[in-house]
DNA sequence: TTGTAAGCGTTATCAT
DNA sequence: ATGATAACGCTTACAA
């Protein structure tokens, strides 16, 4: 910047006004222009953040749970189209559900500068962000709330979705509908697990069921006990997947219904089409990150909670109805 | 820090110091660690950044196709394990294929001050980094060869891996294999084709398809035309799922053999399962991040080309041979 | 409107 | 080993 200063023959700081466009003589302003466009000047974004009144760096992170995972990259997706709008980068980072890994990534972003944080919480204590927040950084969770700590939160209506599948399979015709859910302590899924039992039975449940394996095991043990469910509802991707298997191994693909929670990936090409219950992460994200650039703005009302719907998609596996066989 | 340096008693020089691991008195680095836990102190990174001698800010930037697409997240994965390995911040963007949003988001990264960049490349012309790595910034390319500049680069074996799939259809008594392939500008593309021409025939290529309706509208012709092929090779993963609708759609699913490129999600539970040629994208993340890190740490040999092996995974539809009905 | 100069939080140089 | 101080590239009072 300096050189530019010099070969345009003005002062620093008029180049510095040219750069974010403050009223400029248009001479000096066009002399400026073309020394920038000579010299191939760019200006530096971190010093530039450094010695500005608000210190803000254009620059937000984000904690996902694990980039590679189609759903938190679909929420990453849906941060950055609105980040994108607003000329702001994205540093991303995956704290693999652990608690000390989200808490190194996060303050390593503060560190870095961000103006603000939107966190896929693995931690059950976010008190370590109170500074943060202090510092002037926003904080937005997504999928999962805060805790410990007042702050926005964008959830999928996990208990609703639950229960739009148990009424559909009950306008099927279905009495026994089994639920496989994942480890209880995990927000989502208990939140899931409580919309199922709504209106199911205890006894039809199999919790803590961790990869597609332990579904399959959940799933078989389930369907060969005494009065088996003539219907499954799956509170989880992977758990889909490995019910999916045990139905096939068990030949009984036509005969039990099935509704998964979580759209899977081809979910339309096996047979049955897998019914299930669509989460929308990309507006997860969508409205992580317009609350974030809200709070950035001023706003600063009560924390707010939005919970974005769910969608069920029939696509057979969810219809079948109840067989006699199985009513017997 | 100032305020560190107020409460422990010593200079500034001191606490930049112990913060740095630079040696000294045992007896002030304890009163300084003291003051910064009792402050809650943490270096701000970018202004570390700014004043330090290399530079460099301990992060890097990367340009993917788009974030949210499985084969590029894993990528992102591949490239986070060995960056955060070495405590490096990653921002990541997504050019979704538009060579002016690659550079924008490239030229941004290196604005805010990156140590390094990796880009998988939507642009044809990457001489607009030449000055950003005048400026010490390492570059490698993914995915895609960069054009115009000399940089590593870390690739998929295309061709090999589309031979490998001729070689496993031949094998299997194939004599007329079909080939469905994407834009043909796209190297990837042009890669894969090359490596099907090299003992396929040209009068069953269908090019320039994108998205699986037009993969399935290709299959359909290919396969009600005159002397249709026995067998099937998709050049990209949705052209594989058009396929396989096309497939069902005739009843020929367990007639026609197919062989996608790129492994899809549930390819095992799809009847029958779908062999693929599947590409290892953690691994070419990994080896681009470890290149961008050599390079970081002072390797300057002429710039590097990685080529990571395609695995044939059978499964099922690649192993069909050829019926007699279709052979007449 | 333009220039001068102070200062953002840090590291590096140079005495001590 | 420690401290005083200049400097990094930039924005922003304040003065002209």
């Amino acid at each position: 910047m300096k050189d530019v200063a010099a070969v345009a023959g003005v002062s620093l700081a008029t180049v510095s006004r040219v750069v974010n466009d403050v009223p400029v003589d248009p001479v000096l302003a066009g002399r400026v222009q073309d020394a920038v466009t000579r010299l191939g000047y760019r200006r530096d974004a971190a010093a530039a953040g450094l010695r500005r009144a608000n210190r803000s760096s254009a620059s937000i992170g984000i904690v996902l749970d694990d980039v590679a995972n189609p759903f938190f990259s679909a929420v990453h997706r849906g941060l950055e189209e609105v980040a994108r709008a607003r000329g702001v980068l994205i540093f991303s980072g995956s704290s693999d559900d652990d608690p000390a890994l989200e808490r190194d990534l996060a303050l390593s972003f503060s560190a870095h500068g961000v103006d603000g944080l939107v966190i896929v919480p693995a931690g059950t204590d976010h008190r370590y962000l109170e500074r943060e927040r202090a510092a002037g950084i926003a904080l937005v969770f997504v999928d999962r709330p805060p805790q410990r700590i007042l702050a926005d939160a964008v959830l999928t209506d996990n208990a609703g979705g639950v229960r739009d599948a148990v009424a559909h399979l009950l306008a099927a015709g279905h009495r026994r509908i089994g639920y496989l859910g994942d480890r209880s302590h995990i927000f989502t899924a208990a939140e899931r697990l409580g919309g199922y039992l709504a209106r199911g039975e205890e006894s039809l449940v199999r919790m803590d069921l961790v990869g597609s394996e332990a579904a399959e095991r959940g799933a078989l043990e389930l369907l060969q006990g005494p009065d088996p469910p003539t219907a499954l509802i799956c509170g989880q991707n992977h758990l889909t997947i490995g019910a999916l298997y045990a139905l096939r191994a068990l030949g009984l693909e036509a005969e039990v219904a099935l509704v998964g929670f979580d759209d899977i990936p081809l979910g339309g090409l096996v047979r049955p089409g897998v019914t299930v219950v669509a989460q929308d992460p990309v507006a997860l994200g969508r409205h992580a990150a317009e609350l974030l650039f809200a709070r950035l703005e001023g706003d600063d009302s009560p924390p707010r909670r939005i919970v974005v719907p769910t969608r069920l998609i029939a696509r057979g596996s969810g219809e079948i109805r109840p067989s006699d066989r199985m009513r017997s």
